[in-house]
DNA sequence: TAACATTATGTTAGCGCTAACATCATAACA
DNA sequence: TGTTATGATGTTAGCGCTAACATAATGTTA
């Protein structure tokens, strides 16, 4: 006769020994308790507890065609904006039953949708995905998928699912409208990457600017290439190299700002006085820096607090009152900005 | 009859029957081709792509107790230092047959024994895991798994399984030794949440000291709150306040010596003339900072990539040459310790 | 040439859990 | 009071794959 060799440590069928039930009173004790009694529930884990036994991903998720992973899919491990929400993801769903697997996407939509089929494909207990702009293939995938579905870090108005974040759009205008408040003439834009969401941020920005007369083409610099401090000061060396009359620029996320104060140093320009620098998600190095530097303020950390609140409500059967939760920005004015004229 | 609805894919069985052999040969062609004569190989290959056929990861890893999972813990999600060790694995593993589950253990070393407990009970094939201080339990958690282990950020000899990283106390000998070398006298030391890493190179920074009669205890300022630029500032601030001599600074990382920098501009104190400031890891904005920063360089993405090959070597059954590789580090001397004097 | 070894493929049973259906006791309703 | 519904628990079969053993053809060695 045959014979398999487990994985050795203690299985439902121990426990359900123990406490003298069937192994799915024990299943349903764990899963389900309310629909076992208080006297076997007390049997079932105490049982539970002096063999130690831990449920096996692995076999319920084939029997029940459905796993305890939250699967979530961002574009950047490297980008401290994704650090905060996925430090919230986590500390929400490490007390809990759900394990977060996630995935780097890397900008890349086709990347994004094989991640969604690879993650799909092992059954998820829900999907957290950043931004709007997935592939139709995606979509349909996400739309399909039988669990709840949170896209973070902006809002629109046709979520898959749900939605947590806030509009890069009025955020981008916000910044524009603030240098031309604090009386900047000819205002610049850094842009690096340029994804959909820096776009938005850059369509709000020549809006305010418009709106202002005070919209330059020729100032808008942007590169494909990915962010970083050092990038910032080449890029508004650039910009001033073409055009010394720049009088401010709206830097498309804070190491880009960063880096334009950097540059701005060590051009022997000042700052505020001859240069206006606002950044964008305002990390936390806004406030220390010297002198210290406006961003449009983000809350990444909330962001990914909420996405995970709203999957266990729908996991819960709970209706939500809204689908598209939109938590906003602040606008943060430090020094940067603050010139007196 | 009953009958249990499945996922609704196609199955290995669909593929066997469409191959033409049986279900074993089907996983075995797929797992380990060298058994499966080419001939068939290619049938079954067909047969995979034309049923757009995706092994089922939960019921292999129930079968084999073994899954595709290749376990990552790292004691922070927001730290950019561990940013490029997982951009460099995830760049590794993403285009092959495993997956990366990421565990956050926050600096506390039982939160990581039961990530681990939680991690080996779903039968990874590998397991990476930051720094030499596991508790008892999770080493020999660890050292039971039947899978390849390594411990990366650090180097030390007396691996689990195998080691990647550099050393600490060598990396902080070298910047106190460094400070010396360019004529400071009165050198501090600023230091954030003092894990054991930041104790390491803590003692080979005094150690340096020591060595060249420069030590003096009352210009260690350590706190065990987390690092950030604004601590940094204050540190410094703090340290300078207690004694105004003091004329460098070893900061246990890039974010306290940015913020340090920041703070001495506050204070209108010379960079590099009248304080020396030098950081640890070298991350992209020290070149771009104003002055640039001087710092103890250290290759997180070549850490990452060298553990997966690592793994990946063992799992081939290759017996490795050195089971610790110390990648090392080098100083990346820049304007803030460049004084002439 | 016979005995033993190796390679390639197949069969059986089971890894651990749960969907789906079954059963029985008790509660609710006409 | 009889009928129907509900709640709690149990049984059966199977989710999809593979370990372990079996078989047959071919190769190697004494």
């Amino acid at each position: 006769m045959r014979k398999r060799k487990g994985a050795g440590r203690p299985t439902i069928a121990d426990v359900a020994e123990k406490a003298g039930v069937s192994t799915i009173t024990v299943s349903r004790a764990l899963r389900d308790p309310s629909k076992v009694s208080d006297h076997l529930r007390r049997k079932i884990n105490n049982a539970v507890r002096k063999l130690n036994y831990v449920p096996h991903s692995h076999a319920s998720a084939l029997a029940s065609t459905r796993s305890n992973i939250v699967g979530v899919i961002v574009p950047s491990l490297t980008n401290n904006v994704f650090a905060d929400t996925l430090r919230a993801i986590y500390d929400e769903l490490d007390q809990g039953p759900f394990q977060v697997q996630l995935g780097n996407s890397r900008y890349v939509a086709k990347d994004e949708e094989r991640l969604v089929r690879t993650f799909l494909g092992q059954g998820p207990s829900a999907m957290i995905i950043a931004g709007t702009d997935q592939t139709d293939a995606t979509r349909e995938l996400l739309q399909n998928a039988e669990c709840p579905v949170v896209q973070i870090m902006e809002v629109g108005d046709d979520p898959i699912d749900m939605m947590v974040g806030f509009s890069h759009f009025e955020g981008g205008k916000a910044a524009g409208t603030h240098l031309m408040q604090k009386g900047y003439k000819r205002i610049g834009f850094l842009g690096a990457r340029m994804d959909p969401r820096s776009h938005r941020r850059l369509e709000g920005f020549k809006d305010a600017l418009r709106i202002g007369g005070r919209y330059d083409p020729d100032l808008i610099m942007t590169t494909t290439v990915s962010s970083s401090v050092s990038l910032g000061a080449e890029l508004i060396g650039q910009l001033r190299a073409r055009r010394s009359d720049l009088d401010a620029v709206f830097c498309n996320n804070d190491d880009l700002a960063l880096g334009a104060l950097f540059g701005c140093q060590k051009a022997g320009i000042s700052v505020p006085d001859d240069m206006g620098i606002i950044g964008f998600n305002d990390l936390e190095m806004m406030a220390a820096s010297h002198p210290s530097l406006t961003s449009i303020r983000t809350d990444r950390y909330a962001i990914g607090k909420r996405a995970v609140e709203m999957i266990k409500a729908e996991l819960d059967g709970e209706v939500p009152e809204q689908k598209i939760l939109d938590l906003g920005f602040e606008l943060q004015q430090r020094e940067s900005t603050s010139r007196q004229k």
